[in-house]
DNA sequence: GTCTATACGTGGATAGAC
DNA sequence: GTCTATCCACGTATAGAC
């Protein structure tokens, strides 16, 4: 999926690559949107990347905040062919009723990423937002969803290092230092 | 397109509904993705809505960009297929270079209305901001691609709103009053 | 379990009558 | 120009031998 796209993904290529006969297929799973359900429901389990340990107490906002989008930045930037595929699977999700449980997993699964963050650096730092921190998590990660699509269509990775940093600015701006 | 998924528009589908035989379609078009090509440069060239008028000289920072965030999302869940349509051709032309030309037309088409909106605000209110005009533009309409998208797989239209609202004041707090 | 063979539907595209 | 008929490649899925 990450080299040809989901497109190309057929229980035939599937197979070959695998090296198993296609009639082997519907031994290992039932229909291919068995497989597809399998993928996503991994997908939405991955884990989330700990980085209690790169927040120190002295750090003010702005550079807790900018560890976040580097951190963002850095695994869009390393694997874009997966951040496609993610891309590719919500859209499909979202024209096949059976999958539309997972139309959001690529929202989801850094949603919970930012939130963890913004947790953590409350906790080392000391400070507070000044909006609910679910809230100010919800909007960080879509905005920096979209940064990411934009970048995927693009590849003006100057725009998008710059947008993350406006963004890191902007959300920052809702931290209080004790 | 909008109505099944740009995957049901097959050309044996579309020449079904426009109550013509399969083989016309070769006659019209060269081939399926030259009809594409076509869709896409038209959706390019989709004219910018004007808001000139919207925008009066007394209005604070905060309102001109509320207004902005308001008429995307107006847009956005007056139709909701059209944004999907876009999403679906933006991830189709990324992995077919043959269309590659036409992967950001999403973020082209509101780019552009949204320069030109903080352009306005700024001609009739007489604000500036304080980083340059485009970066804001651009960081701002991702961001709004960002919220969309999420929207369009979760349909939380609470939590769009409420984050437009949010990414409205983070970005008004970019302007200065004269 | 894994294979081969095949059924069956659906694509895009073309040929040629009218 | 528009139609019918057809080609051919490729998709998922199944049947049945080994």
């Amino acid at each position: 999926m990450k080299r040809d796209g989901v497109r190309a993904a057929t229980t035939r290529r599937i197979c070959e690559e695998a090296g198993v006969a296609q009639g082997a297929f519907h031994y290992c799973f039932r229909s291919k949107q068995e497989l597809f359900v399998l993928l996503m429901e991994r997908d939405a389990e991955a884990p989330v990347q700990d980085v209690r340990d790169e927040i120190t107490p002295s750090m003010s906002p702005r550079e807790c905040i900018a560890l976040l989008m580097d951190r963002y930045w850095q695994q869009v930037e390393k694997d874009p062919g997966e951040q496609l595929v993610l891309a590719e699977l919500s859209v499909l999700a979202l024209r096949d009723s059976a999958l539309s449980d997972y139309s959001s997993i690529e929202h989801r699964v850094y949603l919970a990423a930012t939130l963890q963050h913004l947790r953590h650096a409350a906790e080392r730092t000391g400070m507070t937002y000044s909006i609910p921190i679910e809230e100010l998590a919800e909007v960080t990660t879509s905005a920096m969803l979209g940064v990411s699509s934009v970048w995927l269509a693009t590849r003006d990775s100057v725009a998008a290092r710059r947008n993350l940093d406006i963004l890191a600015e902007m959300v920052a701006a809702y931290a209080i230092t004790p």
